[in-house]
DNA sequence: CTCCCCATAGAACGATCGTTCTCGCACTGC
DNA sequence: GCAGTGCGAGAACGATCGTTCTATGGGGAG
């Protein structure tokens, strides 16, 4: 993993990423890209032999961002409870800001077929990042079965995502979080 | 609402419905419906105005079966606490089904820009449905605040389905089975 | 300066998109 | 028999899809 990419690359990624987000992958066509990022199309296709490995390029940076930042947005607590818990405030402040249309790597496998497409796999490499990440949130704790908490940390994440899309609001991370708290509250300590 | 459909829109909304699950809204073309239907294209657009009428239409019949089948998968137990948890049995044979492939609704949303776009509010539309309707069990529990507790389980319910179908496996359910339990455990009865 | 490679702009390819039109066949009421 | 109508089959429309090609214009190495 060295690597930066190249200011046409960034460019590309940048607008594909943007355009499938708000759009669809379907319904992003070449053209916006091009014209949104203003590369030719030429040099597209010398990054990329297809679009859809652009789309996928797109995917991987931005897991690696959104990872990055939901870090970041969570690392603010020292006690591991607390921290656990900021999740869904930061998950709050996401579904609030500009732009938001839900969790890009739920949208791409809800919109493509077949599960063995290299898109679906950058969708469970996401939610399998997300859960490792989750994991030593829940080991900090001090809880007994910590990785089966942070799956049922993984189900109230993606189902506040999935609300928040739906409905446009943070009720569904309020909700998650009210979970959230009781499983902290009833939960015994391991050993 | 009086209607069964003609023959020919029946068929129509069948093969229209199972396109567009499978494979997505906008990698559907009007030649697959055709041609899995077995209507005339001219017949296609006498009774939908246009491909986006049929799929709202589509959507709208299935939002209808689905809460059939939900709502009758989960009316098994006459223990209001166990009808509540009998919802992730029901999802959990759901995901193992041949032919899952996540919420269509949530797809539909993920799939589709604008908040105004009328598919979309097909999509509102379902998840109000099915938090109604998890709104009645919980108010037959008797638990304090059951309207607060119905959100947290629409929020374990779409959880689970995102995480089915990014992993293809039921372990999802499985987390939000658990949530549901503790939430049913330690929730005081109402006054 | 010349040669070469990369980049942009944009035309052009075949394919497919959603939509409309034509045709022919089967059926109905008179 | 015969006009009228509904439907299936499929051609055809312009537009757009993903992809490739040509033409043009710098920028660095020799």
């Amino acid at each position: 993993m060295p690597c930066d990419f190249l200011p046409a690359q960034r460019a590309l990624l940048d607008a594909t990423e943007h355009l499938i987000y708000t759009g669809g992958i379907h319904a992003t066509g070449v053209d916006a890209i091009v014209r949104k990022s203003g590369i030719a199309r030429k040099t597209l296709y010398r990054h990329y032999p297809t679009k859809e490995a652009l789309v996928e390029a797109a995917l991987r940076r931005r897991d690696d961002r959104w990872m990055a930042w939901f870090i970041a947005a969570t690392s603010g607590y020292t006690d591991p409870r607390a921290r656990l818990l900021s999740c869904f405030d930061a998950l709050r402040e996401w579904f609030a800001s500009d732009g938001f249309h839900g969790c890009a790597f739920l949208n791409a496998a809800g919109e493509i077929g077949p599960a063995t497409h290299p898109i679906r796999a950058v969708s469970r490499l996401h939610k399998r990042r997300l859960f490792e990440y989750v994991c030593t949130l829940t080991r900090e704790t001090g809880l007994a079965q910590p990785d089966e908490i942070a799956e049922e940390f993984l189900v109230l994440i993606d189902g506040a995502i999935s609300l928040a899309l739906v409905f446009g609001d943070t009720h569904g991370a309020d909700a998650a979080a009210r979970s959230a708290q009781r499983l902290l509250r009833h939960i015994p300590v391991s050993s």
